[in-house]
DNA sequence: ATTCCTCCTTGGAG
DNA sequence: ACTCCAAGGAGGA
């Protein structure tokens, strides 16, 4: 049996009770309080307390030496540094988001070490073209089934078996479609499976890679040796705009999508994905949609909200929204309450104000959307328009029957 | 060309 | 039983 190993990290850096449950990712289970997934093809098991991070190796396939074994050991933690972008400190964002925001610091009160995770692209991809007017227990519940039919085998937790993620090639069958059908996808099951063809066909080998974030921390590390092999053909560097339009050729990939791949994927921290959670909250919390004719999400209130975001918290904002946004779900209702023990007496004292200031700003888009080149929308309020030379220009836009064309062909 | 509306699968909650 | 909702998107009006 091999021994768990430990790293230093308090819970306000880093909490996997309410990170790896919160939606992000779908693949985590929890057997006696200790968490397990198989991350690049290794199983690992964490665990946590107050101060460190516990974590092993779940099932070591050879009989290790003492210095394979470190080596492995070392492995896992160099691994799990990447997953959890530990380089980077969680309780100084919370800060300056707080600082920035009254409504933040209220809601985040009981919800610290919340991260978002740097996934595997692909497997982030799927999973929320999965997500679509879905919910997280039967999202859960798809991905389980891509992995146990799909995905390679590759140990046991108490008699649980444990697969990885299946690679685009694996999904890219004839049969998938209607296999995925019987298997209860409904419409998604025709979009997995014609996105896992684009991407293992049609795409060069390494095209999603290619649209990480170069200056996202977690790539510090592997970022110094770019390869010769898969990323010469590109020569100019990614943005997220680039990104967030490359993933939106792909079918079941639309902007909350794509701004989810981009944001858990891909290491783009500005992107907001603006899903039916984060449109309550923009309307409750930030005076969102108080316009007649503005009650829906349209695409100019989507590109509104984030930019709003963006403004307030700065080039992290998608950072930010994750934590309210699970400060928002209902699985979450009791700890948003303060029912912890931890968190009840701070919350009864932020309670008292209710109302930030920024409510009074009542956002609403008027009707005259009077697009012309690249003028997306009339905003009443000042405090959004003041961002048009902020630099979030929108790059050239993809027109609708582009990507159709790419589909049918 | 852009925007708006409806439909799409399934299952749990109210 | 019935409606509504869940980390939305595609296709047509």
């Amino acid at each position: 049996m091999p021994e768990w190993k430990k790293l230093p990290l308090s819970l306000a850096e880093l909490c996997i009770d309410t990170t790896l449950r919160c939606g992000q990712s779908f693949r985590w289970r929890r057997i006696n309080d200790e968490w397990h997934c198989v991350l690049q093809g290794k199983l690992i098991s964490l665990k946590q307390d107050p101060t460190h991070l516990h974590y092993k190796l779940a099932s070591p396939r050879k009989l290790p030496t003492s210095e394979r074994k470190s080596a492995e050991d070392d492995c896992v933690l160099s691994l799990l540094n990447r997953y959890f972008v530990l380089s980077q400190s969680l309780s100084n964002m919370y800060q300056q988001w707080a600082a920035s925001d009254a409504n933040f610091a209220r809601r985040a009160t009981a919800f610290a070490g919340i991260r978002i995770l740097n996934q595997d692209a692909w497997e982030t991809l799927v999973s929320f073209i999965c997500s679509s007017n879905n919910n997280i227990s039967r999202i859960t519940q798809m991905v389980q089934k891509l992995c146990v039919h799909y995905g390679p085998y590759v140990g046991d937790i108490e008699g649980e078996k444990f697969h990885d993620f299946p690679r685009p090639e694996a999904l890219a069958g004839s049969g998938v479609e209607s296999h995925l059908r019987e298997l209860g996808f409904g419409y998604r099951a025709r979009f997995i499976a014609e996105t896992a063809r684009i991407v293992s066909t049609d795409r060069p080998a390494g095209w999603l890679h290619g649209l990480r974030n170069p200056d996202c921390p977690a790539l510090e590390i592997s970022n110094n040796k770019l390869e010769d092999t898969e990323t010469k053909t590109d020569t100019k560097p990614p943005t997220y705009r680039a990104a967030h339009e490359a993933l939106l050729e792909l079918p079941g990939v639309g902007p909350k999508v794509s701004d989810c791949v981009c944001l858990m994927g891909l290491g783009w921290w500005e992107s907001v994905p603006v899903d039916t959670h984060v449109w309550q909250i923009a309307q409750r919390d930030y005076g969102f949609g108080k316009g007649v004719k503005t009650k829906t999400l349209n695409k100019a209130m989507y590109d509104a909200v984030g930019d709003h975001f963006r403004k307030i918290w700065g080039p992290q904002a998608g950072y930010a929204q994750s934590v309210l946004f699970t400060a928002n779900l209902k699985s979450f209702a009791e700890q948003a309450a303060g029912k912890t023990e931890a968190a009840k007496e701070e919350v009864s004292v932020a309670e008292v104000e209710v109302k930030p200031e920024e409510s009074k700003s009542d956002i609403s888009t008027t009707a005259s959307v009077r697009t012309k080149k690249r003028k997306a929308v009339t905003v009443e309020a000042a405090v959004i328009k003041a961002e048009e030379e902020n630099g979030v220009e929108a790059g050239g836009r993809r027109t609708r029957s582009t990507k159709r064309a790419k589909i049918s062909g």
